[in-house]
DNA sequence: CCGATTTATGCAGAAACTTGAATAAATATC
DNA sequence: GATATTTATTCAAGTTTCTGCATAAATCGG
């Protein structure tokens, strides 16, 4: 059957479609929450838009400039929205991105980097004022050390707020 | 205030005292769903047979002989309760035990053990019908070695079926 | 600053979960 | 094997969670 774009389907619960909007605005372009409810419509999922921005929040999903990013972290601890303060500049270098922090704070961004899923990151090592992370290759290195880029410099606001 | 025996105090949620029921049957010894019940009471948690029944299921607790066992693992991989198709004999040494086993099923009793929550265990080796589980010192891992004989000796059975 | 777009929230009905009482089923004891 | 004990399950509240609708609040583009 059909490859994409069913019609309507099972109903499904909402931990299936939180990890499918998680699915979805890695692989698309999103940047709305109408956008999202598009998306997923396009899945069978039907949802209103209120339900979508709830969805976002507890995901913690971010949005950067115009463009969600799927890049939750464990709750509770610090998510990668408190780079900006730590990050002086970084390069991709092969398979690594060497971060250049505020010093004594390399540990703590390491730290960060190593608690956010879906980042493309195998493991970090930090030392005084300098993290070196390693991707698996030089393009995930590169989207890596894009992404950081991003959201150091783009205005980064929580896509909401978890009660 | 009393450290112990609290009388009726806020109604707790199902997860803390799930939590509860794991603490008060490693600590007292526990037999009945009855005595749950009392254990509790005790802590100025009031609930029904029924709850503790449904609650031991849900938390993956064994009955070994006459005494529950905090020993939940994993959900949806194998527990504790498939070593005594596996294990043939066990001895502990020093800060060690020594698990014999069916030929070539080493790999699978030290997953399992890895995997058992609550089980004094620091990690483990396999070879090929050997498993060496390493404990913190020697009085855990002489009750390592019981838990684990008990285990396979006496006629296990899983507290219920989680739907 | 204004209108347009995007996002968040109060509310209400629906659905799902939780739990105790009663009772059935299973297990142990004699 | 009969009885007593222990555990599981059915049923019916009571409670919580989920979600769309409508609307308020915030943000963006001129």
């Amino acid at each position: 059957m059909g490859a994409t774009g069913e019609a309507t389907s099972a109903p499904v619960d909402k931990t299936t479609r939180q990890d499918l909007i998680l699915r979805l605005i890695s692989e698309r372009d999103l940047g709305t929450q109408q956008g999202v409810v598009g998306a997923l419509a396009d899945e069978g999922v039907e949802v209103a838009q209120a339900t979508v921005s709830r969805d976002l929040a507890e995901l913690g999903v971010l949005k950067v400039g115009n463009r969600y990013l799927a890049l939750p972290h464990e709750p509770g601890s610090a998510g990668i929205e408190v780079l900006p303060s730590f990050v002086l500049g970084l390069t991709p270098a092969q398979n690594q991105v060497v971060i250049y922090t505020r010093d004594g704070t390399a540990g703590a961004v390491s730290s960060v980097l190593d608690r956010v899923r879906g980042l493309k990151v195998l493991g970090t090592i930090a030392g005084q004022d300098t993290v070196l992370a390693i991707a698996p290759d030089n393009a995930a290195a590169v989207e890596v050390a894009g992404l950081i880029a991003d959201v150091c410099r783009a205005k980064t606001r929580p896509a909401g707020n978890v009660e």
